[in-house]
DNA sequence: TTTCTAATTAGATTACTGTCTAAATATAAT
DNA sequence: ATTATATTTAGACAGTAATCTAATTAGAAA
């Protein structure tokens, strides 16, 4: 299961908060780094984590990188979660 | 933002397949321990890490504990999740 | 080319986490 | 009371993770 790599990457409250500012559009590392008191250097260790878990893409445009929400994953999380809380009916069963 | 708990609790595998098995029902920390490759007191941590999450709740009956899976946080994550990629349109959202 | 800005990489430090063995607690059974 | 079973607590240790400062890369502008 390699969204091992996106659980891990959603446990620290900083990333979460970090998809929570892309949810809106795209955001280059400078404009995210700025909402957060930490150094650049750690916002960027988190943006690596973000991208090897596939939770954000990122793109260059000139100097700055433009980083982006990857909703796939979340969808995939999110079928988790609805397959841990539906009733046990759904799965492999076959409907009558 | 007491989830918090709730996101560093799935952030291991283990915990998240206990909370797989506990889909279809509660189960004893013993039947749960035998599932695993792992002593006792370490699933044991594992079960502490889960309730304090609120993810599972625990009773005991006799000597043994019964684990079940609390369905309402799970809920609540899958709400964060959604909320994630709702499309930006919802409220006040002017484009760009 | 030199300089400026945007962002990352390297290396160190500190704190946290998962796991183990050994010991303790709680309940039940003899 | 003693013994057995189920589970947790305590303490130690190794591995991982978050953060920092300093140095580096990449591109743009001069």
């Amino acid at each position: 299961m390699s969204s091992n790599e996106a659980f891990k990457a959603l446990a620290d409250p900083t990333r979460r908060e970090i998809l929570a500012l892309l949810r809106r559009g795209e955001m280059t590392a400078g404009a995210l780094a700025e909402k957060f008191d930490m150094t650049k250097p750690s916002m960027s260790h988190h943006f690596t984590v973000l991208k090897e878990a596939d939770l954000v893409t990122s793109r260059r445009e000139g100097q700055q990188i433009w980083y982006a929400l990857n909703t796939t994953v979340v969808q995939d999380l999110m079928a988790w979660a609805m397959d841990l809380i539906g009733d046990g009916n759904k799965k492999g069963a076959k409907k009558r």
